[in-house]
DNA sequence: ACCCTCTATGTGATTTTGTAACACTTAGAG
DNA sequence: CTCTAAGTGTTACAAAATCACATAGAGGGT
């Protein structure tokens, strides 16, 4: 296999929030912003790491570590699975970058600096991924959990199903 | 109890609500509701499928389809992966069973017959799962989806953290 | 400089998880 | 009984993730 399986190139579509916004800004903000935060706290966002963020950030969609690794060996990285796994074990550990478990694929986190329980929306048809706040251990789920006995440490909250454009196709 | 195959044996923890209950009646009991409510609707709860089910109930704690698919074999089944996935799509599409996307693994439904969107406590040192309730588009997630013109079908609820016994063992 | 150690990277091979495609059987409708 | 559709079985394969081990660099202490 060569390129990216479903997910194609990355100019049309509207992926992260739904919707369209100035995108190389945004790139080269979160960059910026996390290399502040890595030489503040001692982390190394060496080449590949780097890499690997900077393509989630430019994609702005949720890549599976294998079309990762396509772009890792295009840029001249090594190609083999490990290279992008442990890239992206680094990126999700610090909260640079979320898996999505339902699609095994990552997305780069779209609130980084601030310390969150992050909550996705998945479209179904387009595989566009938006990123929300969320508070699972504050509702029913928190209670039964206290009720339990059991320590809440991380969430996972992934909602499927049609995002406005997709819907709106269904419409017609 | 099937003799242990040459997956995990079915030591006998304290799997679903990390609490010790009467198991051999609420098996039995989960599989006569499966059958009534196959029968009043018309579905096919065929050998293999029984067969999956009274496993996931029985052993009362996550597996994966691979693990089930030795249970198959053994019980003179289909040895082949399409087997066991389509029992277990069969079965997560009428909500018998639910598929922990964290680990690649299928659970018996806890709250059956009930209409639910269900949420999960795993154990992240014993792999323990607890199905409890939640109504996650009640609360942030659902306002994002809104504002955002998201339609949520689906939600998947996953908190990983620690049982109450691994919490105690890691106390001392 | 040098050595030492620890982290990160590169690579080959393997394991685990999940699908596609197609043949065979059988239950149930007409 | 015949036809059809759903269910099952099998081969083959694709996709996702990990293991094991070798090499390369960064940083520290002397």
């Amino acid at each position: 296999m060569t390129s990216s399986p479903r997910t194609e190139p990355s100019n049309n579509a509207a992926p992260l929030g739904f919707k369209q916004h100035d995108h190389a800004s945004c790139v080269a903000e979160a960059i910026a912003a996390a290399e502040a935060r890595c030489a503040r706290e001692r982390l190394r966002l060496t080449p590949v790491r780097r890499k690997v963020l900077e393509l989630l950030l430019q994609e702005h969609r949720a890549l599976g570590a294998y079309a990762i690794l396509d772009h890792l060996r295009d840029a001249g990285f090594g190609s083999q699975p490990p290279v992008a796994y442990r890239a992206l074990d680094f990126l999700a550990e610090h909260g640079f970058v979320h898996k999505i478990e339902r699609l095994n694929a990552f997305v780069a986190c779209a609130h980084p600096g601030t310390s969150h329980s992050p909550a996705f929306m998945i479209c179904r048809e387009c595989d566009a991924v938006a990123e929300a706040q969320s508070a699972p251990a504050k509702g029913a789920l928190g209670e039964a959990a206290r009720a339990a006995g059991f320590q809440i440490e991380r969430t996972v909250v992934e909602a499927e199903g049609l995002c406005p454009d997709c819907a709106a196709k269904a419409d017609a």
